[in-house]
DNA sequence: TGTACATCAGTGAACGCGCGTTCACTGATGTAC
DNA sequence: TGTACATCAGTGAACGCGCGTTCACTGATGTAC
């Protein structure tokens, strides 16, 4: 047991607990008893709950946002001046969070989830933690996204954003349960990887569609 | 107050509440409270707090389910025999969903919300229900795209289906938030409406990209 | 080197609270004879 | 028409439970003199 790795022990198991089941699900208690620590250890440490879900994404958006900020100026680099276009971007985004070490071989999956989840659970303390700590790395994706689809007005784009966002977040934050289901129903193996590799092109080109069509009349 | 308006004013409160905060975070005693019922009332009437939560989802799916199906005869009539074109079935889902008579304004929003939730928060038991009552619109809205896309593999057809959905769920379960921060950055007021007439031509031209391509080797 | 004190990591047990559910009961309405 | 009984919608109060948090305490280690 060594001295003190109890920090890490419930960090660890918070991690994978809150991937499974979301954050109100999951109790301090199922991540004391898993980590084979005090109950009371987490608000010692901690403080609160609340501040635990926030470590958690700490320890792993920190190194994250590290490696995006190295790979966008290492895109704007190789662009010399001229805008990196939208394939580009995306991709930059996608190989920072495959490529990133994780902990073990479940660790980008969990980090998919993760961050699906901080987005469709409304934990409003979480929210505003993200946007504090993370802003710089995002509002920098956006602009990027923002130069590589000049033709698209302000709404479209803002739309068609929160579209992608969406399909990412929805798909990566359940990828394991349609890995399986596609597994059952077509026996095939799927990696992460290729979700990734499959999604960019999907929202590529849904992002630059031509046509924003009016609602049309029925008969 | 009448006779036994009760099971109604259980549901509208409960409908509201859970579109606004979620299953787990909202209590029975917060839909009572709210209906001006007695407690004790929602397991008198449901039985439980999951058979209220199906019978919420039940109030509104059943006749969206019929009105489903007759869009979905309807444009298999005008196709006659030809398979409908993947606009037309995305078209036939979208105004189902928005012609559809609502009790009030915010109707429709709430509408989304609950689709919304239902596909992000885990609730076991409402996914197996789901399943069970409405698995028959659901096949055929699937068949339909798979007609719809004779170039894709199943393998591409299954994910993007699984992007599509993402996108859907996530933008309408937090439409009201993404309407206000659009309203408040750009000054542009947007009306459910209009944003499935932004989403259908991006879900179109996502499922419909033409290239998958491979993950690509960093130097 | 020895002693006194401070700091730190951790613990066991309890606290108060809000939760979904249950239960014995009430009072109005319907039905049988 | 009157009486006895059954059914139904609803109620008030309590139940047991699991939750996040707190508190007094322990024992090991570090520091000052």
């Amino acid at each position: 047991m060594a001295q003190s790795d109890t920090v890490d022990r419930i960090l660890d198991a918070a991690e994978e607990l809150f991937a499974e089941r979301g954050f109100s699900e999951t109790s301090l208690r199922m991540i004391t008893s898993k980590a084979n620590v005090n109950l009371a250890a987490v608000n010692y440490h901690f403080g609160s709950k609340n501040a635990l879900i926030q470590a958690v994404f700490a320890r792993f958006l920190t190194p994250f946002s590290d490696t995006l900020e190295k790979a966008f100026d290492d895109l704007e680099r190789r662009c010399n001046g001229r805008p990196p276009s939208l394939h580009q971007t995306l991709w930059a985004l996608t190989e920072s969070a495959v490529r990133m070490p994780h902990r073990n071989e479940d660790g980008i999956s969990i980090f998919m989830r993760l961050l699906g989840l901080a987005y469709t659970q409304s934990q409003g303390h979480l929210r505003k933690f993200l946007e504090e700590e993370y802003s710089e790395p995002f509002g920098r994706f956006m602009g990027l996204l923002k130069e590589a689809t000049p033709q698209l007005s302000a709404v479209d784009r803002y739309w068609r954003i929160q579209f992608m966002l969406g399909a990412t977040a929805f798909t990566m934050s359940s990828s394991d349960a349609l890995r399986e289901i596609l597994e059952n129903k077509l026996g095939v193996d799927t990696t992460v990887q290729e979700i990734a590799a499959r999604l960019v092109p999907f929202l590529a080109s849904g992002l630059q569609a031509s046509d924003t069509v009016a609602f049309p009349q029925t008969a």
